[in-house]
DNA sequence: TTCCAGGAGGGGG
DNA sequence: CCCCCTCATGGA
C-alpha cells in the first residue's frame, strides 16, 4: 500500500472541469465528487471543495506540476479578454490550464486521436494501458517504449484502432531507434515541430498538440476541424488560420486555442 | 444510410 | 506548393 499525500491549494480561478474536458488529455473518469486522472504510470484523485484543490497521490507534486498550478492564468486570461472574439469564451468558461503531460503518451494518444471522435480515443487508449501497461491497484499505466517494443501493428488493430495500427508501430519503433524522446524537450518550437513531423502519424496539427500538450510550446495554435469552422473564413487553409492565430495571439496562443475549442464544442452540445 | 470525429499519408498535377 | 482520395470505427 502506497502512501498518500494529500495537498491542499487554493482554488483561485482555475477550472478543473474545463481544464480536464477541454480535449487537452483522454485518461480521467468523472467521480462523484471529482476526477481521478491518470497520467504516465501514475493516479490522482482531484477535487473542488469549499473554494480550494483538494489532490490525492501517492506523488502529489508531479500532478502539482502535470496542473501547472505555478503558471500564471490570471495574465494570460487578462490578456485574452482584450480580443474581442475570446471575450465570451474566457469569460464564460475561465480557468483552463494547459497540463504538462509526458512526452510518449503524448504522442501515442494524439497519433489516434486523428480523424477519430474523443469517447473513441479514450477507449483506445483505456484499452493500450489494460493489455499492455504496468497495474497497479485500481487502475493500468500507461505503457512504456519497451513494454511496447514487441507489439505489432496487428495488435494495435485489435484495440480497435483502425488504420492508424501501422503508424503507431512505426512510431514506437523509429523512438526506440532513436534518442528523440530525451532530445525532444530541449528544442524550441519551430525545431520539435520539424523533428516530430518525422514520425508515422505526426503531421502538423498532432505536432502543434504534442509541441503544446507535452512540452509546453504555448506558442502554438493547433487547428482541428472545430477551429476551421469557427475561426477560419471562406477560403481560409489551415495553415492560413494557425499562423494568424500564433500571430495575434503571442505565447498565449495555446490557451487561445483551447478557449476557442471548448468554447465551439460546448456550445455545440458535445461535451456531455 | 449517410455523416462525422482534435488528420495523415500517398499520389498526382 | 496545391488538390484529390483513402484509411477503421462507432455514434448520431
Amino acid at each position: 500500500m502506497q502512501s498518500k499525500e494529500i495537498l491542499t491549494l487554493e482554488k483561485g480561478n482555475f477550472s478543473l472541469k474545463a481544464t480536464l474536458e477541454c480535449g487537452q488529455t483522454f485518461r480521467y473518469r468523472r467521480r462523484d465528487d471529482g476526477y481521478e486522472v491518470m497520467s504516465r504510470d501514475k493516479r490522482c484523485f482531484i477535487a473542488e471543495r469549499d473554494e480550494k484543490i483538494y489532490l490525492e497521490s501517492s506523488d502529489a507534486a508531479y500532478f502539482y506540476n502535470y496542473f501547472d498550478f505555478d503558471g500564471d492564468y490570471e495574465t494570460a486570461e487578462a490578456r485574452l479578454k482584450e480580443f474581442p472574439e475570446l471575450t465570451a469564451a474566457v469569460s464564460e468558461t475561465g480557468g483552463i490550464h494547459i497540463l504538462r503531460q509526458d512526452l510518449f503518451e503524448t504522442i501515442i494518444s494524439f497519433i489516434i486521436s486523428a480523424n477519430n471522435n474523443i469517447p473513441r480515443i479514450s477507449g483506445i487508449i483505456e484499452r493500450l494501458c489494460d493489455r499492455y501497461g504496468r497495474k497497479e491497484e485500481g487502475y493500468s499505466c500507461f505503457p512504456t517504449p519497451q513494454e511496447l517494443s514487441l507489439v505489432t501493428a496487428e495488435d494495435y488493430f485489435a484495440l480497435g484502432a483502425g488504420y492508424r495500427d501501422k503508424y503507431l508501430h512505426k512510431t514506437v519503433k523509429t523512438l526506440l531507434e532513436s534518442d528523440m524522446l530525451s532530445r525532444l524537450p530541449a528544442l524550441g518550437y519551430e525545431d520539435s515541430v520539424r523533428e516530430l513531423l518525422k514520425l508515422s502519424g505526426v503531421g502538423r496539427k498532432v505536432a502543434d498538440c504534442i509541441s503544446l500538450f507535452a512540452l509546453h510550446h504555448t506558442c502554438c495554435y493547433p487547428v482541428d476541424v472545430w477551429i476551421l469552422k469557427t475561426d477560419g473564413a471562406e477560403g481560409d487553409t489551415v495553415a492560413d488560420v494557425r499562423n494568424r492565430g500564433m500571430a495575434r495571439y503571442g505565447k498565449y496562443a495555446g490557451l487561445a486555442q483551447q478557449y476557442r475549442y471548448y468554447y465551439a464544442r460546448v456550445n455545440n452540445g458535445t461535451n456531455g
